[in-house]
DNA sequence: CTAGGGTTAG
């Protein structure tokens, strides 16, 4: 290596430290005579850092020679940018370049299978792994383990775990997520109490373990042990609390955490204004909005969709809208949060026209947004629109209607009047029905006020599960309005047993 | 010059 050529790699690592990809571009464009490899990787790993994969790869493609540091690092970028098609076949294309791969390599392209249906893939890499004598490696091992976890193979997660001597926390940490995504929680509780140290991570993905697998009191009293929380602890909780709907105690947790916790992000944020979302707690929501400015939180996408479903499932509909007009870029969940408003709030057409919208931004609808639109036409009594979005999902979007879809057109068909289109819908269905497809009959024969079909419908509801509130409610309905009272006489217990907590006022937030 | 762990929206 010449003198040049260190000086050279010298300067652009000092500008790539600092954040100054700009400039490292500029030496390595000035000196194209002292470039080695080194110089060439540095810049397709600048560009992987700031997402600029395209550039990454161009520089690739343009370099004399390439080793293996150049394929691992743009590897990398392409499982950063979630292209493991991409991905894969640069890893062909290594295998027969006649280079070997490192720990490295195999971190990263197992990293890329993860989540995708070429995961079927990861005994393979785990058998060329061994015979490459890489399954030592820490990094490679945590891969793989997540790997085997997505498979459902907790001995392979046991045997990846086993084969490697040096263990750090990672991988005793990644052992105990595998476990607990696997709902074998008393194999991660013993993992977690073997292990020679443990961090706050390891704590923290015992009580998120535990509230996964819905055990919330024994997560709490972990929580409770632990004696280092960070903000995630304190999120995991709050959200495991807002996933097995008890809303007050994931927001009066959230208050003790702004007294005397870390302070809250935007993951925090989030979840709290989800449980306000499910509990109506427009009051709330709406401090937890002023507290949030008052932290300088940035409010990006998901914030903002969070934001969106609170108002709208609180009845602010104005706020919710307001919100979403202003979101500089919105996604799938931004889109079909809105049309969830207006499918709650009865407004059929503005739903069509932001489907619409929708469709017109290049975003691609999923099975939730054909929910909320069908639900949406059912509401306001469209019944010709839902139709039409019916009958094009499958052909146009490729999304093949589900039971909720079937009970959206049942509840469509039902609230219209028409109870015959309804029960042959239900006939020719390709699915056994549910509660919820005999719910929606049920809940249009008490619109109807349709004894027959009602009776029907409540009857295979009650054999589907016992003590249904639904059936109770629209039972008493139709069978009052006829005067048939006395196989309802438990109904205002069962109710009064269900009746909610009411919502709290006053300000807590300081 | 390249790699891994726990928390967010429908």
């Amino acid at each position: 290596m010449s003198l040049q050529t260190s000086t050279l790699n010298h300067m652009m690592k000092t500008s790539l430290r600092e954040g100054q990809l700009n400039d490292a571009r500029v030496y390595f464009d000035n000196n194209p005579t002292y470039r080695d490899v080194v110089s060439w990787n540095m810049m397709i790993s600048g560009y992987v850092k700031s997402n600029q994969i395209h550039i990454a790869r161009q520089l690739f493609d343009e370099m004399p020679e390439r080793d293996i540091v150049s394929w691992n690092t743009l590897l990398l970028g392409l499982q950063k940018d979630k292209d493991q098609e991409s991905t894969y076949q640069l890893y062909l294309q290594l295998q027969s370049s006649g280079l070997r791969p490192t720990s490295y390599t195999f971190s990263i392209v197992v990293s890329s299978v993860l989540g995708t249906v070429f995961n079927v893939l990861v005994p393979q890499f785990h058998a060329k792994i061994v015979s490459l004598g890489h399954h030592t490696s820490v990094y490679v091992g945590s891969a793989l383990m997540r790997g085997y976890t997505d498979l459902g193979d907790h001995s392979a997660l046991y045997c990846v775990f086993d084969d490697i001597v040096n263990k750090d926390m990672s991988l005793w940490n990644a052992l105990i997520l595998g476990y607990m995504e696997l709902g074998l929680t008393d194999e991660a509780q013993k993992a977690f109490n073997r292990m020679p140290k443990k961090d706050v991570v390891s704590w923290t993905t015992l009580v998120d373990g535990y509230l996964k697998n819905n055990e919330v009191e024994r997560a709490r009293y972990i929580f409770d042990e632990m004696d280092e929380k960070n903000v995630v602890s304190w999120t995991a909780m709050i959200t495991g609390y807002v996933g097995t709907d008890k809303c007050l105690d994931a927001i009066e947790l959230f208050i003790q955490m702004m007294r005397l916790g870390p302070r809250p992000n935007q993951h925090t944020f989030a979840s709290v204004l989800a449980a306000c979302a499910k509990h109506s707690e427009l009051l709330t929501g709406q401090q937890v909005h002023a507290s949030l400015l008052k932290h300088g939180i940035n409010i990006d996408i998901v914030l903002a969709t969070a934001f969106v479903t609170m108002y709208a499932k609180c009845g602010d509909i104005e706020a919710a809208y307001c919100i979403f007009k202003e979101m500089p870029g919105k996604n799938l969940v931004s889109w079909n949060s809105i049309l969830g408003c207006h499918a709650r709030h009865g407004r059929g057409r503005a739903a069509l026209d932001d489907f619409e919208k929708m469709i017109n931004s290049g975003l691609q609808p999923n099975h939730i947004t054909f929910i909320n639109v069908l639900s949406a036409c059912a509401h306001a009594g469209l019944v010709e629109e839902g139709e039409r979005i019916f009958g094009c999902m499958g052909k146009t979007y490729g999304i093949q209607p589900e039971k909720e879809h079937y009970a959206c057109m049942v509840d469509l068909y039902g609230k219209a009047g028409n109870l015959d289109k309804a029960k042959s819908l239900i006939e020719c269905m390709p699915f056994e029905p549910d509660i919820v497809v005999w719910g929606a009959l049920l809940g249009a024969c008490g619109l109807h006020s349709d004894f027959e079909f009602g009776s029907n419908a409540a009857n295979e509801l009650h054999n589907l599960e016992k003590n249904h509130p639904a059936a109770y409610v629209l039972l008493s309905k139709i069978f009052g309005e006829r005067g048939v009272w006395n196989s309802l006489t438990d109904l205002k217990q069962i109710m009064e047993s269900k009746h909610m907590k009411k919502q709290k006022s006053g300000s807590w937030i300081g």
